[in-house]
DNA sequence: TTAAATAGGACTAATTTGGTCCAAATTGCC
DNA sequence: GGCAATTTGGACCAAATTAGTCCTATTTAA
């Protein structure tokens, strides 16, 4: 039903546990499983993801595991997302390399192309930060997400 | 890649296509399938599933086939992926029947509700009349869809 | 009555996704 | 130096979803 991959809300949450975490030392993927409840192998590849891509920092060996490799400020929910799904795009026709079967649906390529970029500015829009920690919840999304858009 | 899915994007395809077409008469699977490639057995089942969720209106029998059940402008891109996916909710958490299996997940369902909305407002802003016909593809789209959401 | 349509639903194949596991490399510590 | 705790990389399988096809019934105009 046009969802993300569960593998893909299930790195948000693990990020989002990341952030609420003391930010002093770094966590291994035992400890985020039994936080999150998520199976141990699961977060393991989870967090080999979310590493590989650059959003965490690891560190291997005994005492090693897993930290944010930025502010959680400067992580956005689409960073996220487009490390486990790619480049954002509803349909093939909003990337650049579309070579339509049909006719009709070049016609259909540019206002989906806008679709899109609205769909990245709201989740670019989002920052870790704002999904993690409760007592920061209060006026959280003030995102006056208008959409001006009458037509 | 969070995408939706491929009968959908047909479904776009096929309802852009009739709204193209002379209003003034029926048009068929058939001819609907000759013109956009689309295999007829499956765009039979796209136009069943557009005509039983109300976007299309049926006639039977000799001379029969499917029109536009109401103005192409108040048709919205997102009553046609309703009606192939269902409600718009990238996650389970977008929906007022969630029930997170994780603590975490929780502190986490309020964004992706307003992101969600977010997403949902784009889709309704488009109607079919923008989608469709290349000589008012000028200006198409003038949504102007602003995020104001700098936080 | 016949031909041309849609309606409804069952069915299969293909693809994607979720989840697990194993062996290798790295690091800290005794 | 060797051991234990970790991450890394990749292969692999099972489950779920999706795409696509087909068959039969019903309706309608000529």
């Amino acid at each position: 039903m046009m969802r993300i991959n569960k593998l893909t809300d299930y790195g948000i949450v693990v990020m989002t546990r990341i952030a609420d975490m003391d930010q002093n030392r770094v966590r291994t993927a035992r400890e985020i499983s039994e936080d999150t409840r998520i199976p141990l192998p699961t977060v393991t590849r989870l967090l080999k993801t979310l590493s590989g891509n650059g959003l965490l920092d690891s560190q291997r060996g005994s005492q090693g595991g897993y930290s944010l490799s930025r502010s959680s400020e400067d992580i956005s929910v689409a960073d996220i997302i487009e490390t486990f799904e790619g480049p954002i795009a509803l349909t093939e026709c909003s990337t650049n390399t579309c070579k339509c079967a049909y006719e009709t649906k070049c016609s259909v390529e540019e206002p989906w192309q806008k679709i899109n970029d609205t769909v990245k500015n709201a989740l670019e829009g989002i920052s870790l930060n704002q999904m993690a920690g409760k007592n920061q919840n209060e006026g959280l999304l003030n995102l006056s997400m208008n959409y001006s858009g009458g037509m």
